[in-house]
DNA sequence: GAATGTTTCCAGCGCTTGATGGAAACGCTT
DNA sequence: AAGCGTTTCCATCAAGCGCTGGAAACATTC
C-alpha cells in the first residue's frame, strides 16, 4: 500500500506540482481514505520528498541501463541510441520530466541525499559520452553539457501538451520530431567537440 | 497603479508559480490593500493571464531588437550575439523564463491570443537564423529547432539556484559557463546544418 | 482467541485561501 | 463645493487546506 500511494502520488505531483496537489487528490487517486495516507506517509512534504527520491532512482538506473547498451559503440551511435531510449522512456513516464523541471524553481528544502548522487550519475554519462577520462573529477563545463542534454529532453516531454497544439501535430508525429530535433541539436555539438579533441592530440 | 501591480505580480508569479502565489502575497509586495488589487484586476486568474501576456510581449520585442542588431552578420556571429544578449536579458528578468517553463505543465485555460503570435515570432527568428526563406510558412522541424534553442536558455536561467550549488560556482561564473555551454551545444548544430544545405545547392 | 497491524468512516480542528461588502478618506478636476 | 476615481481599513464569507482523533472492522500471525 505504501508503494501504491507513492506510485500514484508521483503521477499527481508530476501533473499539478507540489502546491497544485492536495493530499485529498492523492487519496482519491489511490482510492483510499485520507487517513490511510497519513498513516503511511505523515506530512505531505515527506511524501513529496520520497517521490522526488523515487524518480531520481528510476532515472539513475535507466541511465546505467543505457550505458550498458551503448558501451563500445562509436560516439554518434551512442548518442543516437541514448537519446532514443531516454526519450521513449520519458514519454512513458512524463512525471519524471515534470518533477525534474519543477524542482528547478520550487523553493528548496533540505534535500541532502540527492546532491551527492547527482554529480556521480552525471560523471557516468559524461564518461560514456567521451567527454572526460576520469569519472570522478568532473569539470564544471562537462557537467553543464550533461545538464543541457538532459534538460533538452525534459522540456520536450513536459511541454508536449503545449507544443502539440502549437505545431498542430499528433502524439506520434510529436515523438518523431522530438527525436529528430534532439539529434539535430545535440549530435553535432558532441561529435564535433570530440573530433577537435582528437586532432589536437 | 494597475501597472505597478502587474509588474510586482509578475515577480511573485514567476517565483512561486500560479498555485504557490496568493493574492495577499502580491498585495503585500506592492504595498497595497488587497481590496485595491481586486478593484483593478478582479480574479486572480485574470491577473495571471495578463502577466503571461505581458512577459510574452517583452520577450517578443526583445527578439525583434536582437534581430535588428544581428542583421547582415555571418551566421556564427548572429548566433553568438543573439545568445549573449538573450542570456543577459533573461538573467536580469528570470521571471520570464520561470513563467515560460511553468506554462508547459500548468493546466491550460483559454489563452487564445498567444497561440496566434507565437508562431509569428518564431518565424522571425527562424528566418533570422537562416533556417527558412519564407517567414510565414514555417515547417514543423524549424519550429522545433527554435523551441529547442529558447528552452535551452530558459532552463539554465530558471535552474540557476539549483545548478549553482550543484556546480559549486557563484553567479558570475555561472553566467559565463551558461553562455559557453549554450554556444557549445547550439552553434555547431545550426552552422553545420547550413553548411550542408549550401553544399547541396 | 489474543495480539498486532492495517484500513475505513466520520467528525472535526485551526488556518488560509479567493473574493466581496461598505464606510470613510484621499487627490484631482471641473 | 461637488463629483469622480482611487485607496484604505476592516469585517466577513464559504470553501478548501493540512492534519488529527477515535471507534470500529478486517486480515494476519502467533
Amino acid at each position: 500500500m505504501k508503494g501504491r500511494i507513492l506510485r500514484d502520488a508521483r503521477k499527481i505531483f508530476g501533473e499539478y506540482g507540489f502546491h497544485g496537489t492536495t493530499t485529498r487528490m492523492i487519496a482519491q487517486k489511490v482510492g483510499i481514505d485520507i487517513s490511510t495516507l497519513y498513516y503511511h506517509w505523515g506530512e505531505k512534504g515527506d511524501l513529496y520528498e520520497a517521490v522526488v527520491q523515487d524518480i531520481f532512482e528510476d532515472l539513475r538506473s535507466k541511465l546505467v541501463e543505457i550505458e550498458h547498451i551503448i558501451h563500445g559503440k562509436p560516439l554518434a551511435d551512442r548518442l543516437t541510441i541514448a537519446l532514443d531510449i531516454m526519450t521513449d522512456y520519458l514519454f512513458e513516464n512524463p512525471e519524471i520530466s515534470n518533477l525534474t523541471l519543477y524542482r528547478y524553481f520550487t523553493k528548496t528544502r533540505h534535500e541532502s541525499v540527492l546532491e551527492v548522487k547527482v554529480p556521480e550519475t552525471m560523471g557516468n554519462i559524461a564518461y560514456s559520452m567521451g567527454l572526460v577520462n576520469d569519472k570522478k573529477a568532473l569539470p564544471v563545463d562537462a557537467k553543464m553539457k550533461m545538464l543541457a542534454m538532459m534538460n533538452s529532453i525534459h522540456n520536450f516531454i513536459s511541454g508536449e501538451g503545449f507544443f502539440k497544439v502549437l505545431l498542430d501535430v499528433d502524439h506520434e508525429d510529436y515523438v518523431r520530431v522530438v527525436k529528430e530535433t534532439l539529434g539535430f541539436v545535440l549530435i553535432p555539438a558532441f561529435t564535433q567537440a570530440t573530433k577537435a579533441q582528437d586532432s589536437s592530440e
